[in-house]
DNA sequence: GACATATTTGCGCAAATAAGCAAATATTTC
DNA sequence: GAAATATTTGCTTATTTGCGCAAATATGTC
């Protein structure tokens, strides 16, 4: 692993490693559709502002996905590829 | 998962998600044999103190085990935990 | 006890981060 | 075009974080 690589996923367990950030990424996993961030900003009592902008960190660092439909953007989870960066983390800690 | 797991989580990944620390995560995989500071400090070039205080996080979060070695204290991955942890958000994730 | 080595702690500093509010910017609906 | 709704952005504030250095502490060696 490179230096390159190690950084993104610093940023990335960053973005993840932040409650209200978590909770929001938990909120999408109980959800079957996407979610808008008014929705979203709910599950943590933050200010729409805020959650727009952590929901940007999340999309940033591939955690989340963005469709713009009309006046809203719905997010939903990238949930394969999350996945697999946490596990080949899990497995190369266990070698 | 209530509130205090989810705190909880959010630490440990918050841990994980600094540069540096990552960094010493990584030397600690290739290392069979524990470490101490000293040597830690050096895979990211960095003060001795700011190292211990980076290893004294990853400890509070469950990340190292810490052994009392004379003058030295050496440091272990708790590889299994930790890679635990971790597979169990990338299930959740994935659910 | 004196000295060397490893670690921790106190301090200060600069940068990053999270939050709320208000204003700006879409975009839909009437 | 006006009003309503969703999101983003600018601004400010408070807090946290990472770092280095120097001093303190702990422990092993001579």
């Amino acid at each position: 692993m490179d230096t390159r690589e190690r950084e993104e996923l610093a940023r990335l367990l960053k973005a993840l490693g932040e409650y209200n950030r978590l909770s929001m990424v938990y909120e999408l996993c109980e959800c079957s559709s996407p979610r808008n961030a008014m929705c979203l900003c709910e599950c943590c009592s933050v200010d729409a502002s805020v959650a727009s902008r952590h929901l940007k960190v999340l999309a940033q660092e591939g955690v989340v996905q963005v469709e713009k439909k009309g006046r809203e953007r719905t997010y939903s989870l990238n949930k394969t590829a999350i996945a697999q960066k946490l596990r080949a983390l899990a497995d190369q800690i266990e070698s």
